[in-house]
DNA sequence: AAGTTAAATAACCGTTACGTCATATACTGA
DNA sequence: TCAGTATATGACGTAACGGTTATTTAACTT
């Protein structure tokens, strides 16, 4: 299970995702958004996001903080974009996106 | 496997659906890309790439045609672009690649 | 109508994924 | 050092996945 694909399949890791897009969490602190599923069970989630490089984990006392790392993405990036450059609908699209954001930025004077 | 997401986690399809986006083809030409898979195993990706709606089917006599269904990706797509959002360095290495190729276009003529 | 071609479905099988509970590892703090 | 806390790992059950062969469905060809 290195794959990003494979990685990103299951929705309960792409909720994972979701919450460290946010801001970086501990592993219980994650945990304790998903009461269904055992520590042990988050746990072995974490351990295929690592595996796939999609996260970044930092040791603190017994805590470990997990966080997301971008360049885990890359491949999916490339995969999804090569896709996009053939459609030209959806890839306007992304483009109306990526413009709206710039304009955005711009508004707030954020650097880029 | 109605999940996009799990679609896309098996090498196989992701490969069926880079061949579909030279050109349809039918079932058995795709088939014959992979020598190794049986054609009951291809036909069986492929419904999982139906079910996805990442392929569209039409029939022409006795063949299947399949096609990239580009809204199929729709969801996938939405889903990397929020983290594109939030992470600069990959959102502008996307955004260097959207630019060369717009040059590499402009450059051979072709229309967008 | 009979035979051929193209693809899907059915039944089955081995492997892997995702979940569990129990246990191990490792650090903190009294 | 010992109890407590945080997380990972091991062993295991079950369901789903990806593959197979055999069969079915459906259309074309002669």
């Amino acid at each position: 299970m290195t794959s990003v694909f494979a990685a990103i399949a299951d929705p309960t890791r792409r909720a994972v995702l979701d919450l460290l897009a946010r801001r970086p969490r501990a592993a219980g602190e994650i945990g304790s958004e998903f009461p269904h599923i055992s520590q042990p069970g988050v746990s072995k989630h974490l351990r295929v996001l690592r595996e796939a490089r999609l996260v970044d984990v930092t040791v603190r006392a017994q805590e470990r903080i997990y966080s997301i790392k971008p360049e885990g993405l890359a491949e999916l990036y490339e995969w999804v974009a090569k896709y996009q450059a053939m459609w030209p609908d959806t890839l306007s699209a992304l483009e109306r996106y990526l413009d709206a954001r710039a304009a955005g930025d711009k508004a707030k004077g954020k650097k880029r």
